[in-house]
DNA sequence: GAATATAGTTAGCTATGCTAACTAAATCGC
DNA sequence: GCGATTTAGTTAGCATAGCTAACTATATTC
């Protein structure tokens, strides 16, 4: 194993976990994009529509920063999505803004979606005791902090 | 909110686990590919590197296999990783198969990205206590199993 | 009212997924 | 031992998703 130089002391672990997040990140991913095609959308574009059907109507840019991507990338996911049905332009009175609704449509394929997932995820938990389950269920809940301050 | 069916009983708390850990994933990857894009390597090949890295040398199909995509995408990956002289493919006796080999250049570049990913997570983590810090590190171990069993 | 700022879109590049169809090598059957 | 089948990998072609640069259109500022 290569020898590397690190400037901070406390990372041998750190690295590891960070390490491990990023794999069981890309794996989940990965799973997880097996069922989703299901629906025939994407997984930019419904993780762009769960955040409309979950936290509501908004403009494009908002919906970029929300999703952590540029407002180009954002643009094309949104006109895939439109012209699936699962999302609707309204106008503002602001001109330049656009405002962003899930159609009943859209919201009935985010649900749908989201069973397919707990159903394969279930299947993996029930091999898990229930302490795991629990842990688990924690980590869920930190993920979003910290993903937040990266 | 609208009212869907649902098949099994306990699915409620699973349901929220399922869909914070498949966000939590992308926006983890999101942020993350932001350093990785540093290295010049995309993630995919990055992390088909990093099986060749940790995992030692094996055939392209294996790698397929460990990576989880079709023999099609992960032969254009090595392509990539080839031409950028960080994996180089080797002769076997049995004439179909390669063996896929992590160059020292490879390994390098490897190092150098877990070292930036793991700079950016431990900023996220000091932000963290240290009770939380432990548990993450406890998850960390567990997802890969979870994700196995998907 | 002209200059500037802001919101989105369009164009064009790269990377990564897929299936279908192909080549080449190994193995099986007789 | 030689044709048929199986196996490993590649090539071709399509779609999604990231990006930057450059553009349009609307608001705002001076």
């Amino acid at each position: 194993m290569t020898d590397v130089k690190q400037k901070s002391v406390a990372s041998a672990e750190l690295l590891q976990t960070a390490d491990k997040l990023h794999s069981a990140a890309i794996h989940l991913l990965r799973r997880l994009r097996v069922r989703d095609r299901e629906s025939g959308v994407g997984p930019a574009q419904l993780s762009a529509l769960s955040v409309l059907v979950f936290g509501g109507p908004r403009s494009l840019g908002e919906l970029a920063d929300a999703e952590q991507v540029r407002p180009p990338t954002m643009s094309r996911i949104v006109s895939g999505l439109t012209a699936a049905g699962l999302v609707r332009r309204e106008a503002t009175e602001d001109g330049r803004r656009v405002r962003l609704v899930a159609t009943v449509k859209g919201t009935k394929i985010l649900w749908e979606g989201r069973k397919r997932r707990v159903e394969s995820l279930a299947n993996a938990l029930a091999a898990l005791d229930e302490t795991e389950q629990g842990r688990l269920r924690e980590l869920a809940e930190l993920l979003p902090e910290i993903v937040h301050k990266i």
